[in-house]
DNA sequence: CCGCATCCACCACGATACTG
DNA sequence: CAGTATCGTGGTGGATGCGG
């Protein structure tokens, strides 16, 4: 069929198990937050300060979302002032490998879309 | 510094360069239309097919964006009825590894982040 | 058959202000 | 420090109709 013989079920099912998962890890943040935890447990400013543009109420989100299913556990501490740990579970750092394989592939081609990217701009029209 | 010594350019950047591709390739459809060219060419209508609930607006415009980032050919025949095929560049090849990659990630995952997801609704409130 | 144009609903996201 | 609440906006994407 392919080059990817054993991988028809993902294919297979009209595309519905790779749309599942991207439907939770595609929005803005999440796959940068899991990326971020690499390093081990911080706490919530760490991850604002290491995560530049975020908004105070997307990392809350993102944060709540990816506790939410399982990706990450979420430590408070009684104290004052207030601390709060975020660490990757297993299954969060399971995410890992996959993202920085898509990171890497940036890396590597980023350079050529952006260059058909701006020759296309230049010859037509403007995209979204 | 963490188990992926070698992507620290990633992480290091504050996450500039996963940002750029997130931004390009992660909308609804992009990643499943290149792992359904994996096929080969296919035309307009085959491809609506194959990838259940997209609408003819969405894939006409992931398609030129895909065209535009040089990632995929399109080629119109004048003929009647009109015929248009679309087939992945090297560099749109390139991209259905680390996307398989993503998607072998998620079947194995998939059944823990739901279970997890269904057992946080039960005990809190709803989110996105 | 292909796919563009228009209209419209929704929600992701950001900015700001306030609380424990 | 670590959120929550509220509001406003733009982009995403669905439905429909038309044009090549």
């Amino acid at each position: 069929m392919s080059q990817y013989e054993d991988t028809c079920m993902i294919k297979g099912d009209g595309g519905r198990t790779l749309r599942a998962v991207l439907d939770r890890i595609c929005d803005k943040w999440t796959l940068l937050i899991v990326v971020t935890l690499d390093q081990g447990r911080l706490r919530f400013t760490d991850l604002q300060r290491q995560v530049p543009g975020i908004s105070q109420r997307m990392l809350t989100l993102t944060l709540r979302n990816l506790e939410r299913d399982g990706l990450l556990t979420r430590t408070a501490y009684a104290e004052v002032p207030p601390r709060v740990e975020y660490e990757l579970t297993p299954t969060g750092r399971s995410l890992i490998a996959p993202a920085l394989t898509l990171a890497g592939w940036a890396i590597e081609h980023i350079a050529d879309i952006e260059a058909s990217r701006t020759a296309y701009g230049e010859r037509g029209k403007a995209g979204r």
